[in-house]
DNA sequence: TTTCGCTATGCATATTTCGCACAACGCACT
DNA sequence: AGTGCGTTGTGCGAAATATGCATAGCGAAA
């Protein structure tokens, strides 16, 4: 009576180099929502510091500039993604969603019958 | 000029729990195939004190018996799969080869063209 | 009773992750 | 000019995790 399921991730790589995942996908999207890294490091309830390390590891990997970071002014400084990256992120959570779906699909056809029982 | 990649990967979870991924699919076939975890474990270049805390992780979110362990006699013992892991991992296997293939196709199909200019 | 190669595990070390604390920045308001 | 504010950026120690060495225990066959 244990709940078999099934569980699948899909990332871009650039020369075999983790690019564009899930994590950094919600990342970015809390950046472009926040409209800094600082708020979007709380929104999503880790601390500053991995978010930058995060960010430092994706932009090393990447022929182009993710997003813009203005320090400084009235209200301390604020981050946008690029043009660029906002089509990237748009083409990622279509195939995502696809292959999730795809994962779904062939689980039922493969263990059809057994969810809970998990090898019969 | 940078190659963009997909990568994806499928796993199997019993209530929540990572319980058959792609690195233990291939633990578990070194270990039929070698017919002991020691030799498994060599086979794979790993250390044994690594595998043996695989498995056990492995055993402890699995509703059955994963494989059936003899320690002593001539040959020091030896360790080979049950035939429930055999027909789970056959299924598995099919899983994960049709969602990989999934992931290929949808790729093909969001970033079709730019497979070197990352966003266009 | 000895031998042998395997399973099993304690423990010290290496590696990675994590986050606190603080520096730099630059606009607005005084 | 000077001060305040909320960012970005970073050094460094601590905490967690991964790693592997070294060794104990096992039991059938010789």
């Amino acid at each position: 009576m244990s709940q078999l399921r099934i569980r699948s991730k899909v990332w871009l790589e650039v020369d075999g180099q983790p690019f564009l995942g899930d994590g950094r996908y919600r990342l970015l999207s809390a950046i472009q929502r926040n409209g800094s890294i600082n708020a979007a490091a709380r929104d999503l309830g880790m601390s500053y510091r991995k978010v930058w390390a995060q960010l430092q590891a994706m932009e090393e990997t990447t022929p182009f500039p993710l997003m813009e970071r203005r320090t400084g002014g009235k209200d301390g400084g604020a981050t946008h993604l690029t043009a660029e990256t906002l089509t990237l992120m748009k083409r990622f959570g279509e195939v995502r969603t696809r292959v999730n779906a795809a994962a779904d699909h062939c689980f039922h056809e493969c263990f059809a019958g057994d969810h809970d029982d998990v090898a019969t």
